[in-house]
DNA sequence: TTGAAAGCGCTAACAA
DNA sequence: TTGTTAGCGCTTTCAA
């Protein structure tokens, strides 16, 4: 049923080497060979089997991203924008996209072993880095081609593309500190995720800084959703001496400790000021709009991608390692009930 | 480099033929043999070559999902859930999943055509269904399997899971005007997508049965993003006799709308009731929380999924179509000022 | 300018 | 129980 070279070439009296260098652009094709082996191949309605391509290449031109998700309800927005990111440039490059699904832990280095032995795709793309990741001394000790968002503690050196974290955080409790907060709470994120590690120290750095106490009893860890914000929030208002801020490791739960505070009866930005990080879309339309650190998601998802089909493409990096200036959005989450325009720090 | 069946055969002095029996757990294999084979491919680290497989298996266990994007900044929570359940679910079958984002319009056919005829998939996925839609026409015409996410109207006959946004809708239109609310808005989506005409069917249906106009005025469309939500909002409450209620058709553009009606200085669920479609996890965190019809977003994945699956392995199908009944879950976004508890209405 | 032949790595029908 | 042979659809030497 499937038209295939052979078909044509029996069709136009061509062999099938013939037809398959007319087809491919080769330049050691008569004119008017090519036009009859074309004209018969659009005619037939003749397209290559891709799979048979990839065998013979060896390679896929295909890019694999296993998704972290955490429980089966999972819904983050941040990873919409990163896949269109990647998934865009991917495609603008020649590539295909292929993704799976799996919680951290256990099972999901096999899921990266399978596409690696099998040769499923040629390269992969690595998010939510851990300090010591498995994944990272995998894909090094394969020599297998990929780039990662995030950097970690001890895996050595390999291409990443990185926000400053730490300088993120940093800039949001400056702004906090420099508007007279000193009881600022922090809702921490997994400490084995470099990015949690790196936010939190981002968090008693500054306060270490300037002078400020930091108390542990301010510091709850929160699984990144929405949920785990809102209790995080509802035990640091239950302390004896509540904070007059709060700090969430991302915008998600950021949000979740805003309906807490709301839900207390105070007013986000008034009587408890609440930040988050990434800046995903919703932050800019929650009540109030949440004064957060932006991370440009679907450019990041665009560089990674880049980055990794220059590798795989065997040129020379430009750039092996990125790191990205975050920006500090001051909304009326953090602002002095007075201002309500939106200032975007640089 | 890679170890192949070959090498597996020169090693043990088997022909590749009885190693690859061995290894695919043939019953014409002596045990010893089948001892020999397993032990040195093990020792060898043999992993067979996936794409090899299915050049000769003549399919790809892989399945297609291109995502329609909206424009770059593309992130709706809606879509990474729905991703984790047909991940998930095609990973319990065995399946890969290859996943494209390509915004509706010219060239996102081009994508479906890539992926039929280079036989790169051997089913997909499809979501958004448009009232006509020429990606279902175009499958239909290839008798390409495929299972989509809503019905048309005029494509003929195929696979689906949908549901019954009609329906969802106008439960919560029917609680709003129980609840006294006469002035209802409609906050629609693309008329063209076949849950956006079907959603606000349900609107105008159930105004009409309670003997209440219909006022064009009222109804206004958004794109589905909270921005967009904001906006038509804002129109709304600059009427001359502003609305008692506004209804969006999706989770995200309630969201937007709450904002503007808090900017207003209005009270949500006091002053104007407010409603969405999807229950997003976020609408349970919003501020209020929102009112909204569920749909087990993670749940359709799983069953789109596995409904491909069935259809692509040839096995009777238990149901060509499933059409869920929506729930409505009423929260203080449009609960009378006193209530507060979290009601779900079957 | 063209074709024959080999081969990518695997599976399967058929024979021995 | 095992091996021979063929072939999936394509690309790419190499020779004519």
């Amino acid at each position: 049923m499937p038209v295939t070279l052979r078909d044509i070439a029996q069709e136009t009296g061509y062999s099938v080497t013939t037809v398959s260098r007319a087809l491919n652009d080769y330049d050691d094709v008569s004119p008017k060979t090519r036009r009859t082996i074309c004209e018969t191949a659009e005619r037939l309605g003749y397209h290559p089997n891709i799979t048979a391509q990839h065998l013979q290449r060896q390679r896929t031109d295909t890019l694999g991203f296993i998704i972290p998700t955490t429980g089966p309800r999972f819904s983050d927005p941040f990873f919409t924008e990163f896949l269109a990111g990647i998934g865009n440039e991917a495609s603008a490059q020649g590539y295909d996209l292929l993704v799976s699904t799996h919680s951290a832990g256990p099972g999901e280095l096999d899921v990266y072993r399978r596409f690696v032995r099998g040769k499923r795709v040629d390269g992969l793309l690595v998010v939510r880095t851990r300090r010591h990741d498995s994944r990272i001394s995998y894909l090094l000790e394969q020599h297998f081609p990929f780039v990662a968002f995030g950097r970690t503690e001890c895996n050595g050196n390999f291409p990443f593309v990185d926000e400053d974290g730490r300088a993120g955080i940093a800039r949001a409790t400056q702004h906090l500190i420099d508007h007279g907060h000193r009881r600022i709470a922090f809702i921490a994120a997994d400490q084995d995720l470099m990015f949690g590690h790196e936010r939190l120290r981002g968090y008693t750095d500054t306060m270490r800084e300037n002078n400020l106490p930091v108390d542990d009893g301010l510091i709850v860890e929160g699984d990144l959703s929405q949920r785990s914000g809102r209790r995080a929030a509802r035990r640091l208002l239950d302390l004896p001496e509540t904070p007059t801020a709060i700090m969430a490791s991302n915008d998600l739960m950021a949000l979740g400790a805003m309906a807490t505070v709301q839900a207390h009866g105070f007013e986000v930005g008034k009587d408890v000021a609440v930040t988050g990080f990434d800046d995903i879309p919703l932050a800019e339309h929650s009540h109030p709009p949440l004064t957060t650190v932006r991370q440009p998601i679907y450019r990041i998802g665009e560089m990674v991608c880049q980055v990794l089909v220059d590798l795989i493409r065997g040129g020379p990096l430009k750039r092996r390692h990125v790191i990205l200036e975050p920006t500090l959005i001051v909304r009326q989450s953090s602002a002095p009930a007075a201002s309500s325009a939106t200032i975007s720090v640089g």
